[in-house]
DNA sequence: CTGGTGACAGGAA
DNA sequence: TTTCCTGCCACCA
């Protein structure tokens, strides 16, 4: 059933997203039944709170990049939290998504 | 209601 | 290959 906002959708999207691998925005809008909408994803998990158990830096960019934001810390620390559970960067600081990349 | 914005993606050059 | 440009549409002021 539809809820308040697709963004409860999105954010149960993410939340499969098992530990050591990343989703695409796309990919992530894909699941949550909103193909097409994969801007609406980085606004949903934008508006997560910071002590939410949803695994938000499991996505990244098409291009297997940690898409810019506005606090570069988070950027970094999204980074972090990535190589801590296994996932690699290569010299440019993107993800070999043919590795990384969750297939649902 | 109207207009600007964006944690994107895909195609063009 | 990489960078640039455009379409997209829910949100917010």
């Amino acid at each position: 059933m539809i809820t308040y906002s697709h963004l409860d959708r999105i954010h149960a999207a993410v939340a499969e997203i098992p530990p050591g691998r990343v989703a695409t925005y796309g990919q992530v809008a894909e699941r949550a039944g909103l193909p097409g909408r994969a801007r609406l994803v980085g606004y949903a998990l934008r508006r997560l709170p910071e002590d939410s158990a949803i695994p938000w830096h499991r996505v990244v960019s098409a291009r297997g990049e940690v898409s810019a934001r506005s606090a570069p810390a988070e950027e970094k620390e999204q980074r972090l939290l990535l190589e801590e559970e296994g996932v690699v960067f290569d010299r440019r600081g993107r993800i070999p998504l043919a590795a990384f990349r969750w297939e649902g």
